[in-house]
DNA sequence: GTCTTGTTTCGACAGGTGTCGATACAGCGA
DNA sequence: TCGCTGTATCGACACCTGTCGAAACAAGAC
């Protein structure tokens, strides 16, 4: 624990639960398990899909909310979800009728402090490549 | 421009240039150019280089360095390379005999930021769902 | 020039993925 | 019970992806 890293910076970590991928070299296994997450994310639709779930009013969206914005067919939007869902990223539960689906923070919180890249490279020069 | 989200909460989104997904439905062209750039990230073998690459000395690192770790073969490697520039994730330079790979900070910003929940939602239980 | 080493590209192949229509299942109401 | 609506599963298909060995290309050494 006595790093060069300072102590706020290593709170964050904590909290998201896991070091960003740019400090050390990714295990093996740990990267197989965040690749499965990144492939879910890794579909046009899939992304509208969760977006739309996690900015729907009460944080969770039935499935009939979610098959109207999308060109694509009903066993379709399922199929996504039920990727979604396998991925840890969507929890779901059927209300009579209805299946609702929400967003699981925990999974997006953990992505998102693991592409986290060191204060102060945050750059302003996006897009800017070779 | 008069929401009613607090202005240090808006503040990290301007400087890494997303609204987060949770908070409103994400464009169709939007979602398809993140697509493009998660699918980059959704193999455990470009996952382990692009940390590789990020955490190596000097923030770069020489092809050379980077196939040793790996099962698979030398064009595979120059593949997924190739899969990671095209994202945008990685740049890359000849130097003499040798090809250099660095990380592109603005791109893992880009996604780390789109990722993120709302403050306090931040989740201490990972894992958990249905 | 020729040889050697580092890297990329090519061609091929097995396996995975997104999509559909058809169908099955779940719950509600008549 | 039967029928209706919402959702999931099935089977099929075209397309994409990860992998390899062989070959091509790039730069330096001899």
């Amino acid at each position: 624990m006595s790093n060069s890293v300072p102590a706020l910076a290593r709170l964050d970590e904590v909290v998201a639960c896991c070091s960003p991928m740019v400090r050390e070299p990714l295990d093996e296994e740990v990267a197989a398990d965040l690749a499965r997450m990144f492939k879910a994310l890794s579909d046009p639709v899939r992304l509208r899909l969760l977006s739309l779930i996690a900015s729907h009013e009460g944080g969770e969206a039935c499935v009939c909310d979610l098959t109207g914005p999308f060109d694509v067919s009903q066993p379709t939007i399922s199929h996504h979800l039920k990727v979604l869902r396998e991925a840890g990223l969507v929890g779901s539960e059927r209300r009579g009728t209805w299946v609702y689906y929400w967003v699981l923070p925990a999974a997006l919180t953990r992505l998102s402090s693991l592409l986290r890249t060191p204060a102060g490279t945050t750059a302003t020069t996006a897009g800017a490549a070779g």
